[in-house]
DNA sequence: AGATGGAATTGAACAGGTTCAACACGGAGG
DNA sequence: CCTCCGTGTTGAACCTGTTCAATTCCATCT
């Protein structure tokens, strides 16, 4: 069994100490220049000792997860209470979700390398990544009910889930940019909070409303359906 | 220099039969616990030879995509010049593209982890994929061109880049798709055709214009902004 | 034939992620 | 105080991707 579990005060520390270190070390010189050695050096453990606490390099980052997020909501909050309209509602949190991980640009294409790969813990789809996905989801089920806006009841059910997967995109997309400050992802949350508002609006439209019937399916699919015994080749997920 | 370059019938031999060697390899017992060294062995060369041809692990993957596009045409050639309809044309395509893949599957993950980083030559947006990636929009644009749809200028020009991208999230879902024969994948390929094909009939309905102009803008950034000076951390592009 | 130069090829060495058997520590129970 | 046992901790060893200086091969030229 792995050390999260049990966590006395002693272990709980090293732990703590350990990914304090490696995000520093992340952000310095990068993720495939820091060397776990270089980690256990600087938080004054053995090598070994790391492995105690983090299976495997990449478990790190899903610390570096859950940090994202408690900076996001930190960042928005305020904003956040003052906007209204979904719309604005949208920009603040998205364009708080780039500012953020900004100090992480350079490194985050390694970062969020293995988050597409199935079966692995760091998919954001992943089991392990459940609680993290939860509350970022619960999160933009806050900034929608904080706008006056109603939708159709299938609509609304699945809203935040879809505008999640609308997130996950856009951190897909920043990863890739390379403009300067990453100018144009700011753009894109420009144009489409605008969008998405628009085409939400528009979703009852004699046209619109069967495809939006089965794209709600669907995206309820790719949301749930990942509790399924996947394991990836050679690694068990057992952790 | 890579090898790339000047390729005598000896040297494309030796390619091509550690390039074989390694797509058999890696079918059967999954790219991770595909060494080098098996490789090499396999092919009846040394391990630095190997590293001659290809210059790392991952480039292997990219003969990998070659063989895939050549064999999607060989599936679909027959099956699309009897389809006529656009929907039909694209579900064709589609479908023989889950299909040619089926036998990596398994193995998909980390085929295609590397593709979502930025600055991999093996990214499908990179400049090393180039050649593969005009192939593959290229192919689609005979699929709509096939088809008797007309569509506004603007959206007419972008559209095989669209539905490449298209196809590309498709290909994401196929690889996270654990459901029997990748089932689901299927079935998604009937209704999205579906949708896609409506949705762009509308494209010119007032409420969509302007959207659709904008995202027609950010589609065709998407595409092509990937020429720049990108350098991932530490590993030079250079190739 | 002999020389020359680039293409192919080799094997050893290196680096970094991961594993593991052994050991230290510290509190609970006797 | 001693024993026991589970948590922490260690460092050496292992495996595998990658690099590189050195060597062989071979077609062409003289």
């Amino acid at each position: 069994m792995s050390a999260v579990a049990t966590l006395s005060s002693k272990g709980q520390k090293t732990r703590e100490r350990i990914l304090e270190v490696a995000l520093e070390l992340f952000q310095e010189r990068g993720y495939e220049a820091t060397t776990m050695r270089m980690i256990a050096t600087a938080a004054g453990v053995s090598l070994g000792n790391s492995y105690y606490y983090f299976p495997t390099k990449e478990h790190l980052v899903q610390g570096f997860y859950n940090r994202i997020h408690i900076d996001l909501v930190a960042a928005s909050k305020e904003q956040l209470a003052k906007a209204r309209s979904l719309r604005e509602r949208l920009r603040v949190v998205m364009r708080a979700q780039v500012d953020v991980m900004l100090p992480y640009h350079a490194v985050s294409g390694a970062l969020f390398r293995s988050a597409l790969t199935p079966g692995s813990p760091l998919s954001p789809f992943s089991e392990a990544s459940g609680p993290a996905r939860r509350k970022a989801i619960n999160y933009l089920r806050e900034v929608i009910d904080g706008s006056g806006s109603r939708f159709p009841a299938d609509l609304a059910a699945n809203l935040p889930e879809l505008l999640w997967l609308y997130e996950l995109g856009l951190v897909m997309f920043w990863v890739h940019d390379n403009s300067d400050g990453q100018r144009r992802t700011y753009e894109l949350i420009e144009d489409s909070s605008d969008a998405i508002v628009r085409l939400l609006g528009m979703a009852n439209l004699p046209g619109l409303r069967a495809i939006r019937k089965r794209m709600l399916t669907w995206v309820a699919a790719v949301i749930k359906e990942n509790a399924g015994p996947l394991v990836l080749e050679g690694t068990s997920t057992a952790d």
